[in-house]
DNA sequence: TAAATAAACGGAGGCGCCTCCGCTTTAGTG
DNA sequence: CACTAAAGCGGAGGCGCCTCCGTTTATTTA
């Protein structure tokens, strides 16, 4: 990788320090807004909320999916990036435990985009590759990590708990979705911490 | 099946005899609106150019996607029925020929939909395959038909043709698509009827 | 620091979407 | 035919999308 300015103006020559404000605060505030009100949410409120133009929205994300695929990306890249801080500041299986949580944060913001993203994902399949690859990654790392410290057991592959993990991703709709995956999520550790050497 | 009224109208308690007529009207006309200008058509002009109001449009057809759904199918059903009045017309290579032209034709449209198409056909998946059916069903009937009587080779299954006019949908959509794709349907003709009982 | 210029801003305006509900038409009924 | 209820109509109105271009601001130059 060469110097580059910042995350998402690669290559490109460096923006006006504005420009680069009111980048900045337009994603912050559009993925709010995707994750309350699904990518359906206005443009122009988003705009206005983050203190601009619609114009200026349009100047930097010419298009709805521009927007959605910055914010997805973001959040990608976020999730990755939690993984390397919690690793460093938890005992390795802890780490683990605690991504997933996040890892189910995610799920429910791609789930509110679900019908656009789907699309995005299966036009755009650049997009997929990086993203699903950032995510596995990150979960490799993690799993590894917490396998070689004793903690959970030696004898999974990361895959395995992203294929558990599906199974959230897939689950119905209902209102408590979201503590079933947590459940789903402290099951499938007790399952791991099960045989580990160092079991805690 | 039970009685009906008329297709697109299933199970319903009949339409008032305006409300049936203007139905139809919108179906033709959005048709050619979606063919011409793509699935953004207005919905606005549609309704204009059928002579009704713009609440009537939304009355028969709550959302865009009912609208392409229904043109679609009609589509698809145009193409069958063009499949059996082929097959009474004409010689059944000719027939099975004439059809394949009227496929591309098909094809094109689909291409014009392409993107909200391709997303109603992953959602609504009852819609991909009724038609799919519906339409190598045609193709079948025809291929039988053509090589019982001997006008082409009688070792060919209707799922290789489909197969090799695959090619015609994935071909990148260049402006002269629609002559490349003619040429194709000839040359598949030709393999076809080479070593044929009654070539002709 | 001031002037020059390129970059970025922002919101008015035009268009399309979709809902809502008062008005019109149809299909029965006597 | 006259009347009525139910079915259907249609377009005004409110909102969001997106473009366009006159105005403002950051940066560079002297």
């Amino acid at each position: 990788m060469t110097t580059e300015a910042t995350r998402d103006a690669p290559a490109q020559k460096p923006l006006r320090a504005d420009a680069q404000r009111n980048r900045e605060k337009l994603v912050e505030v559009a993925a709010r807004a995707f994750a309350a009100d699904g990518v359906d949410a206005s443009l122009e409120e988003i705009a206005k909320r983050a203190g601009v133009g619609i114009g200026t929205l349009y100047r930097h994300f010419p298009t709805r999916e521009h927007l959605v695929e910055v914010v997805y990306r973001r959040e990608v890249e976020g999730l990755c990036h939690a993984a390397e801080d919690l690793a460093r500041e938890h005992p390795a299986d802890v780490a683990l435990e605690l991504w997933m949580q996040r890892f189910v944060d995610y799920i429910a913001t791609k789930r509110g985009l679900a019908t656009s993203l789907r699309l995005l994902l299966t036009t755009n399949s650049t997009l997929f590759s990086d993203t699903s690859g950032r995510v596995s990654g990150a979960m490799r790392s993690l799993v590894e990590a917490a396998a070689a410290s004793g903690k959970i057991r030696a004898d999974v592959d990361s895959s395995d708990v992203m294929h558990a993990l599906g199974g959230i991703y897939s689950a119905p709709n209902t209102p408590d979705w979201r503590e079933r995956s947590g459940r789903l999520v402290k099951l499938l550790m007790d399952g791991l911490r099960f045989g580990a050497t160092k079991a805690g």
